[in-house]
DNA sequence: ATAACAAACAGAAATCGTTTCTATTTGACC
DNA sequence: GGTCAAATAGAAACGATTTCTGTTTGTTAT
């Protein structure tokens, strides 16, 4: 499979070994249009994979995530949720607080933001959080699917 | 106290009763200038009062925090933080991953996100996360104190 | 003031998502 | 195919957070 060789590719890249649970991982997680869970990712890799333990799923996609290879989903019950993006270049996400979708946001004030911290604080800014919580267009038509987020 | 009054004042437009713990609580977290975690103000409450519960505190911040009084910190051990902010307008915060300081940030891209998600998602926005991650200005100057966020 | 009642709290215990640990297996390279 | 470090399974531990129950406190009306 195409994505597979890719995957390994990003995997050998970075010093990991292209190894089954990993690209299994990855292919599941590509599949996905939706953020998921370590336990719902699990769930699924059990179905292809005769033993996967759940450590290693948690290992495997803190691993990914600190890699930039997939991302952390920012969740206000603090559980964690991950979901690959194809979008090479740095972005942010708009997700639907209801089904979970993720869209990218072709919108980033990073220039503005490094200029307000540096000129009016005197700082250094290292890393910065945006994520938009809402409902996708779907979501949004079906009437008391509102979440507060 | 002055400060109490006001407290008092804000949790009974929340009608939430003006409690010794609650009064407690926002005194502390209003002599802060850095984010604390929920057992790190439990320490400082057990000073003044008699007893205090730790899940009490838990769920003053929560109460809190739901009601926009307080801050919650996003941090990426997932730990809860807390902080609270006199500045009553809506707006973001720069946060220093070495000593904790917060600080305002005159910046929020709320108008162009909406604009742009509204137009080529049709979502519709609930909420948004901004959070700039760095080190202030006395901790960018102290070498070696800088951790990856 | 004080009585009455719901809201808030203390303290113990439980929860459960996440991490650690150790022996075993696997992938990469020769 | 052999070698060795890296990766994994499975069990166990962890610890921040939440739940639960009986008790106390703040508020409101008297």
């Amino acid at each position: 499979m195409n994505n597979n060789e890719s995957f390994a590719e990003i995997l050998k890249g970075l010093q990991l070994k292209a190894t089954t649970r990993r690209l299994a991982v990855l292919s599941i997680l590509s599949g996905e249009q939706a953020y998921a869970s370590p336990e719902e990712i699990w769930k699924k890799l059990k179905r292809k994979l005769n033993t996967i333990g759940l450590p290693t799923v948690y290992r495997i996609l803190e691993e990914l995530s600190d890699n930039g290879v997939i991302t952390k989903i920012i969740h206000p019950s603090r559980q964690l949720y991950y979901y690959y993006c194809g979008n090479a270049g740095h972005h942010h996400h708009f997700i639907c607080v209801s089904c979970r979708k993720v869209e990218d946001l072709n919108f980033c004030a990073s220039r503005e933001i490094e200029n307000e911290v540096s000129r009016n604080l005197k700082g250094r800014v290292l890393s910065h959080i945006l994520q938009i919580n809402g409902l996708c267009e779907p979501c949004s038509r079906k009437k008391g699917a509102i979440y507060a987020f």
